[in-house]
DNA sequence: CCTACCGATCGGTAGG
DNA sequence: CCTACCGATCGGTAGG
């Protein structure tokens, strides 16, 4: 009985949560309106009230979903030992799957953020930091092991996850993996693109 | 006497320009309005239509203003005859600086383009290739000249563009010069961040 | 989940 | 460059 209540509630508010990204995603949260996304799920603007209190309320679930799913799915991967050039590769197999599976609540997390007021803003800040960390020490551990040659980790840091977040923003349909994606991008950043030939 | 109206014109609609940069740049351009922009410039929202025939238009020139600034600026120095290696760390230098010395509007240009409508957005859309082309032929020249081992140009330019521009995204004050910045991603993208040590 | 509706604000225009 | 104003649309609420 409680299970068939659930049963009604539950995927209409989900629905609305995916297509909200899909149109947050597309068109940006401001000039998405929730008249828009009432039409795309298919009912009247007002019922999106019963699911959610505010249009920032879809917004700031979206973000959380994504956070809390960044974060669970790295925390295994982090707390294993290993070397931590492969450590970091895998890594970076797991952040490109995550974003690839959800394209447009990634995209929403990536560029939409900023529209959250607090205490949701801060919040998002703060997990982004931790998952942002736990890179963090992956390159640290790396560098003092002597795996790594890390100048500025900020910069390294910032170049590592605009490399993985832009990577599926210009190409409509993806053609590669999410492992072909970070593979190729960890060869870059890891290897760089000189050869060894000296002039 | 020419002179003296274009003294009065245009430094007025430069400066609306200037601000709806900034708006634009910090709230976004849906949820930026004119009337915010009306009221930072010190003139009422009506008058803006002196100046620009839409909302839209002031969007549009900032869009080309920049392509214009980064496609000017970077021209001398891809014709120029030298080491690729050498030419894309310039390259990479030159870029970062205009991008420093054009904050908000850099901003804009990266992420509320999308909001042009046609025939802008193909004109930005074209802009934009080109540009990239242009680091493109430098990365195949050197590729092909034995300094740059390249595997996927695609994936290596949308590297090279997303640690460029959003070197400065996180960061409130840059603590770093445009040189400074473009040096030490240059030096991650180009050697890697992988010391020799194998084990 | 809908109908009916709210005040606020939007981009933009007329006319001077 | 301003006053005065337009229709459209916004996020959201009341009440059932």
């Amino acid at each position: 009985m409680k299970n068939a209540l659930l049963k009604n509630a539950k995927p209409r508010k989900a629905q609305i949560k995916e297509k909200a990204g899909q149109l947050f995603g597309e068109r940006g949260y401001s000039a998405g309106s929730m008249r828009q996304l009432a039409r795309i799920v298919g009912i009247e603007a007002a019922s999106l009230y019963n699911h959610y209190a505010s249009k920032e309320a879809i917004l700031s679930e979206i973000c959380e979903d994504m956070a809390a799913q960044f974060l669970r799915s790295i925390e295994p991967l982090a707390a294993a030992e290993m070397r931590p050039d492969l450590q970091l590769q895998k890594m970076m197999r797991i952040h490109l799957d995550v974003v690839l599976q959800n394209r447009y609540a990634a995209t929403v997390f990536f560029h939409e953020w900023r529209y959250l007021e607090e205490p949701y803003l801060s919040n998002f800040k703060e997990a982004r930091k931790r998952y942002r960390d736990i890179f963090g020490k992956v390159l640290s551990r790396g560098a003092s092991e002597g795996y790594f040659a890390i100048d500025d980790l900020r910069i390294t840091l910032s170049v590592l996850f605009s490399s993985m977040n832009w990577a599926f923003e210009q190409s409509g349909d993806p053609e590669m993996s999410a492992e072909e994606v970070a593979d190729r991008i960890y060869k870059i950043i890891s290897r760089g693109i000189l050869t060894d030939r000296k002039i």
